[in-house]
DNA sequence: ACAAAATGTAAAGTTTATTTGTCATATTGG
DNA sequence: CCAATATGACAAATAAACTTTACATTTTGT
């Protein structure tokens, strides 16, 4: 699993601590996610996706190895 | 979240464990994510959304209790 | 009706997501 | 330059996803 959320973060200009509010999660969880550390919830992808005006496929991409 | 997984899979025409075979899952996390009783990685969702050739949104549903 | 296949469900265990707390470093604005 | 804000990172704890095993019920095909 990859992702740019740092990217579409950046787009919106969002701090990570905003957008972690704006999604009810923590900031750490933001930090790690944007570090590739984790794959997230589907309900955390929905809500990124959303609120970034994308497809869930545009931020998140499977990677061969998934 | 609401999912239509079972749906789609009809119309696909799998069993349960011919999907979960087909995403690398066991047939009860199948079960039991037709039975709405947990959220999917995001893996797993983009995976099914692959296979049934569908947008994640088409198939997950965020609710207002997400 | 019978047997096989498919589904529902549940408990126990393992792995992974997510939180909370904390600290160090970097970046930004006055 | 200084102070505030933002980011990176890590560890311990909790919650939730997912597996394995197992069994009961339902559905399907002959």
């Amino acid at each position: 699993m990859k992702n740019n959320v740092k990217v579409q973060r950046a787009i919106h200009n969002l701090t990570q601590q905003d957008l972690a509010g704006r999604i009810g999660v923590s900031r750490q969880t933001i930090n790690a996610l944007e570090a590739g550390k984790y794959v997230p919830s589907t309900v955390l992808a929905l809500k990124l996706a959303k609120l970034f005006e994308k497809d869930v496929t545009e931020i998140f991409e499977l990677e061969p190895t998934d």
